[in-house]
Parts: C-alpha cells; sequence; structure tokens
RNA sequence: GCAGGCCACGUCGCCGCGGGCGGGCUCGAUCCGCUCGAGGAACGUCCGGACACCACAGGGCAGGGUGGUCGGGGAAUCCGACCCGGGGAAACCCGCGGGAGAGUGCCACAGAAAACACACCGCCGAUGGCCGGGGCGCGAGCCUCGGCACAGGCAAGGUUGAAAUGGUGCGGUAAGAGCGCACCGGCGUCGUGGCGACACGGCGGCCAGGUAAACCCCACCCGGUGCAAGACCGAGCAGGACCGUUCGCAGGCGGCCCGUCGAGGUCCAGGUAGGUCGCACAGAUGGAUGGCGACGCACGACAGAAUCCGGCGUAUCGGCCUGCUAAG
RNA sequence: CGGGGCGUGGCGCAGUCUGGUAGCGCGCGCCGUUCGGGUCGGCGAGGUCCUCGGUUCGAAUCCGGGCGCCCCGA
C-alpha cells in the first residue's frame, strides 16, 4: 500500500485486492485447516493499515468445479466470514482457501455448514493470535 | 409418430453486493435516495467478421482450406429451397455430394486371374494336318466313319472374393461370344422441360472394376498474432544535458529589496512496479448479480458474462403453442 | 483468455504418417531349478485400442462430433 492516505481510511471492503497480499499471507502467515477449507492468517500490525478491520481474500480453484460451483462456495464464504469477522483480532489478512470436498458442503448443508467449518477455524486462529499477542 | 416456434420458477418481506445518477456531510475506499445488473446455451472454442499491432512493390511456387445447383448474407465448416443417393407405411429424416475416359499407388487372405489384357485349367477341333477302317476308281485321288489334340478356334464354365469385360431369357454354333433379338442396367448422342443441378423420351454401338475422408487433377478462397491485442500516464533504480557547491542555483525566512539559512536543483528520452483507456444503457480487474424466511405450483435441469458481433456443435428438469402423417 | 499434446492388457510405452498380423518391458498365474526363498529357464492368461458416427470390402490407424487428462504463453 503504496498510498499514505489509505492508513487514515477504513477500507471500504475487507478484502484483499493484490497479488503481492496473497503471495505474503501465503508464505509468512499461519494457516488452520479442516476437511473443507483452509485458512492462512497474517497480522499487519506496525503496518499502514494497523487498527483496522480484518481483511479477507478468498481462493477457489477449479479443482471445486465449475464456474456455477465456484461462484456458489464463493458467495456462501463471503456471506458466512461477514458475523465472524469481529471474532478476529484487528489489522489482520485472511485467506480463506476452499478444497475439493467444499462443494459438497455447500450443497448438502448449505450456509449453516459453510458458517459452521469456517467458524471453527476463526476460532483456532484467533486463539493462536491471541496468545502470540500476549 | 414427424416437423417448427416459445418459456427457462413466480410473488412478498428482511439482510447484503457491483455500476450509474442525484443529494448530505467531518469531503473519503463515507452516508442516504433512485435506477440498472447473466444465458438459451453466457459453455465447447469448431468456423467467419469487426477492432488492434507486426510484416508486406507486383506476380508465382510451396502449404492449408472449401467442394451438387440456385438464391440470401459483410463473411463463413452459415441459412433456405431444389436436385441426386440412401432410409421410412407416411409426414419426414440422413449424406465432407467436383473429377477414376490425365497420371501414380493400393486392393491383404482366398482365387486361374485384382486391372495391359490375357496367360492357366478347360471346351471345341467344323476347317487344315496325322493315324486307322470301309466304299469307288487302272491310277493321281475322291467319298465316308472313327481316333489323336499338331495347327487353329473360343472365352461360356473354373467350389474364390467386397469386387472378375453387365444381368436374365430365347435364338445361334464344332464349341462359343451383344454374334443376333427382347427386357433391365450403364455409356454416348439428339430432342423436350427447367435459370440451373438434373429429369423424361428417341437413336446408336458395346469402349467402360473399386478407392481421391490415398497421392493427385480442376475450380474458388487463405499473411501472422491476438484485448493478457494495443494506446496513454508513470513511482523507484540506473543514464544523459544544463545551472550551482571560491563568482552561492532552486527553495525557505508572510509580498518586494538587502541580508541570512542553504548542497543540491531543473530538464530529457526510454520505460519496470502500478494506474487509466481499450470497455459496452450488466460490465468487474482478487473479479458484483447473493443469503434467510413465507406462500403458490409445473417441485425447479443444463449451467455464470470478461473486447464485441454472426453462425455451428454440445448439455438440459419440464411446460406451452402451431402445422402435418397414419389409424379411428 | 489464447495455443499445443495425449487417451492401446494391472503399470509404462511401441504400432497410427504408408488401413488387413495388435507387439515390447515390468507385473500376474503355473511348472522346473533350490532344503526353502531370490535369481534363472520354460509355458500361459489377460486388451470394448476413451466414446459415438462416417469413408472403405475392411479402421487402433483416415475424416468429423463428444468426453477425460496434461502442458505452455502472458
Amino acid at each position: 500500500m503504496a498510498d499514505p492516505r489509505a492508513a487514515a481510511r477504513r477500507p471500504k471492503r475487507g478484502r484483499l485486492t493484490r497479488s503481492a497480499d496473497f503471495d505474503r499471507v501465503f508464505r509468512r502467515g499461519r494457516s488452520f485447516g479442516n476437511r473443507h477449507l483452509v485458512l492462512h492468517l497474517f497480522p499487519r500490525a506496525g503496518e499502514p493499515g494497523d487498527g483496522t478491520d480484518p481483511r479477507v481474500g478468498l481462493s477457489v480453484s477449479r479443482r471445486v468445479g465449475g464456474a456455477v460451483e465456484r461462484n456458489r462456495v464463493k458467495r456462501l464464504l463471503r456471506e458466512a466470514f461477514s458475523p465472524l469477522a469481529e471474532r478476529l483480532p484487528t489489522s489482520v489478512d485472511v485467506v480463506i482457501v476452499a478444497r475439493s470436498d467444499a462443494h459438497d458442503l455447500a450443497e448438502r448443508e448449505g450456509l449453516a455448514g459453510v458458517s459452521a467449518a469456517l467458524g471453527e477455524l476463526v476460532d483456532r486462529a484467533a486463539s493462536a493470535a491471541a496468545k502470540e499477542g500476549s
């Protein structure tokens, strides 16, 4: 984020928008996974974005399915993440990766199943981040 | 049963998302309101075009593509009608559908033979020849019967094969043969109809195997790459030019002069990260069109835009409409 | 988004251009060799040639449609 003004502002949507941001989270962040999803977490403490809400990025590869299935998984993940975001500390970047089984979960259990799977990972990530921060 | 066309869950409530317009404010990646927001295939990427850049005098070769006729169309492996061939009881459906009388190649196995037409087995041997018997004649010889298969004649038959110089019948012959005749098939030619592909009819003679989704010949067409094309702006880093660090540039000390502080400043083209345009009355650039609930019913299939347009092909729960065929 | 390639026994591959017999290695089964195993020798089983059509007398091969997988450019 070369623009220094961005530091003073709250992002319109808490989304990752740069390929470099994704690379940084994958390379240097911690990861938590279950059979449906993988959650990567990277704290941005001390950077210009400090103090803002978590930013999230989605990664749904073609292994999950065709365009229709991938869109459905991404929409459900966005819908599920929105209420869960406040459980995470501020100033973190998160990337949610959907594994192949995520499509089956979305088709069978819908938003409830996705929320459960994602909530588990968010809680694990939040407690881990709290330990490191203290 | 056949053909064609249309639709692709609907309504309501709450919470959300992207673009545009208007407005409020603490002017920002904010808030409020209004409005627009996936498909018939958006798919596959099989063709064509627009657009963009690169290459290019003109022509030819090579290479590739297309292939009945007429019309539509900007073009097309596109569409329509018709012709031909095949299928069906019919409505109707299917077909990469030019040329094998220009040349080359191939046609396994089987079979005498697979393309020049004949050799081979075989049939005949009327005619001529040779051998034998009988008759006539003084004799040369003549007549007649039988045999041989030497000359010669023939292409019907030869258990094969996907395919063998057309098929069936009658005549004909020593044996045979389109040798002759009838019908059918093919070819050539003439006439009639049709814009045409072709169709129908008359006459003629008997040259004519298949394969071109084998090479090839003929006619027509074709430069390459693709919006991640391409255009513009452009940090940083490195480079160049000029001014300045003894003669103090730019800039600051509220405007000006003096004075003072000051070691760097200005410009240049190329262009990385990145951004904007390209880009659309859906239109992003980590990529929007969703979630929950209720009711209705046909219980919801295949499937998600990324430059745009015209086709083709493929997937698909079902529903509606129109016409036609057969039977009743 | 665009471009290219590959589907053949259980596995890895030839054969496809130039159409008629599907072959090789490993693996598998049986027999022999050995006290037993390995090695070695012999014999044998096993393939809708991805799928659906077409051309041809005849298709793994030639020509179309489809399905699946892999790779490359940016």
